[in-house]
DNA sequence: CGTGAGTGATCTCGAGGCAG
DNA sequence: CTGCCTCGAGATCACTCACG
């Protein structure tokens, strides 16, 4: 995919869009908005571990704009780690929930996610902040409950996203509140990936997150996949799921559900 | 020449538009 | 209605280039 910025010709410094504000958040205020949640995801194009979705409230009738906010890709490790705490503090609510690699296999990548936008969203409305209109970044509302769910139940939820939800492509480089959630979703998956690392170290998790480098494709290649591989999609381009799991022996079902990551913590 | 930042290529799946 | 293509999102990594 082409890149949101282009480099100016003559000069290092590319043509960068400005840094993100809370000026498109403050639209809603004329519609008698007060608390807006920022949603955004991360782990979408991974081959192992959670998919995350992260949600920062904003109270649009007194927040002022975080400095140093930005699209977590566009953020070192370091200024997450620094960023995170700071943004939780400077939501009115904040949460990361999480969708197993199972249940993406179970339920695709669209459904996996609404599942951990779902937690998260449980997680925000616990502290008795209930958003009354959801920023989410991208151009498909995977949010809102479908109406029509997959083949596979869907868990049913007591609390789930009934706010308006209101997509914007590159949302998490011009909103302020999409780009603080991206921040503190990326560095709970990335947590939670240095943890799976310790358990399976040979696939560099704590370095490539689970993404598909030439590492870890290799030892996927090699020793086949965990159960925190994403099984359903082509790891491999197909050829992967000969060679059986990693560990040397199959697991079922169930056994693999108890590799679930934990729903909604943060 | 080393360093740091940005670009482009790479991989994944799903939605939507369009042609047949 | 079906299949294909484009574009949306996520990310890492090799390469390029400006600067000190």
């Amino acid at each position: 995919m082409p890149p949101a910025v282009k480099a100016r010709p003559g000069s290092k410094a590319p043509l960068r869009s400005k840094a993100p504000s809370l000026r498109h958040e403050r639209t809603f205020k004329a519609q008698g908005i007060r608390y807006l949640a920022g949603v955004d995801e991360v782990g979408r194009g991974a081959l192992a571990g959670p998919v995350s979705v992260g949600i920062a409230v904003v109270d649009l009738e007194r927040q002022k704009p975080l400095a140093g906010v930005r699209d977590s890709k566009l953020l070192t490790p370091a200024e997450r780690e620094r960023l995170d705490p700071l943004v939780r503090r400077w939501s009115v609510a904040a949460a990361v929930g999480h969708a197993s690699a199972q249940e993406i296999d179970s339920l695709g990548i669209i459904a996996a996610l609404r599942l951990a936008g779902t937690r998260a969203w449980q997680d925000v409305v616990s502290t008795g902040i209930r958003p009354e209109a959801v920023l989410l970044d991208g151009s498909h509302n995977w949010l809102s409950p479908a109406e029509q769910l997959s083949l596979f139940e869907e868990p049913v939820f007591e609390v789930s996203c009934d706010a308006p939800v209101h997509t914007k492509v590159k949302a998490d480089m011009q909103c302020l509140s999409v780009a603080a959630a991206s921040v503190i979703a990326k560095v709970e998956r990335d947590r939670m990936m240095r943890e799976l690392h310790l358990e399976f170290p040979d696939f560099g998790w704590d370095i490539n997150k689970g993404y598909a480098t030439v590492l870890h494709r290799d030892v996927l290649r090699a020793a086949g996949p965990t159960p925190y591989h994403r099984v359903s999609w082509r790891l491999l381009g197909g050829d992967l799921l000969d060679g059986g799991l990693a560990g040397g022996e199959e697991l079922g079902d169930e056994e693999r559900a108890e590799g679930e990551v934990p729903a909604g913590e943060g």
